[in-house]
DNA sequence: TCTATATACATAGAATTACAAAGTATAACG
DNA sequence: CGTTATACTTTGTAATTCTATGTATATAGA
């Protein structure tokens, strides 16, 4: 299991690269996680929907209910300019915060 | 600047790995940190000595007050076996996120 | 000599955040 | 017709974060 920090910092950028490749709704994003990681990450939907309302309220994905003619109401969620934006950021942090763990793994000590 | 989760998430990492190069302490590991992300994270005091501390009560690093003739005393920490175990863990751990996030960024649909 | 800055560590408490738990409701399956 | 899966929501507590404040000494510069 991934630990709760890491979990909570990979949250957003996880749910942003999710729905750049097409909308999707908060049921189905937790399972998407889940077989991802192979069952390593898994979300309750307590802790998931209320992301998704936090990034709604920050303009980064939008919601609709569907209208199409399925089984049951679904909250689709797309994701929006700001969304866009803000996974660029997301994805150029992870980058430098790798960049430093690597510069301090990489030298393998593993001498022992 | 990185984001606060991120930064949560890679602090003790960070320390881990920066002890098992060799036993350091607080004010130097700041400094190490800052250089090493060229300025990109910068912890304050408040915010690296207590989770040193946290570490050091959960058996990852051990501390020792310098009785090297050194012109301050200054609280050096070591990394303990525990520590390298947690090490490990956190590295397998980061490689499983990067790997969903490599997943998810990868087929940069970049098209537009 | 005096002052400002850098070094070095510590912690209380406020602010924020996370999330388990509980709630609502319907579909599908056996 | 009961159970499980689907689907979303929210409250309140628990945990965490980190700002602010405090202590103390060394050093550089004016």
């Amino acid at each position: 299991m991934i630990s709760k920090t890491l979990t909570a910092a990979s949250t957003k950028p996880i749910i942003l690269g999710i729905l750049k490749q097409g909308s999707s709704y908060g049921y189905l994003i937790i399972k998407k996680i889940k077989e991802l990681s192979g069952g390593k990450m898994q979300y309750s939907d307590g802790m998931l929907y209320p992301v998704l309302h936090k990034m709604e309220k920050d303009g980064w994905i939008e919601s609709s209910w569907s209208l199409k003619n399925e089984t049951r109401p679904r909250k689709y969620y797309e994701i929006t300019t700001l969304g866009k934006e803000a996974l660029h950021q997301e994805q150029s942090q992870w980058a430098q915060v790798n960049s430093v763990l690597n510069q301090i793994w990489e030298p393998k000590t593993e001498i022992q």
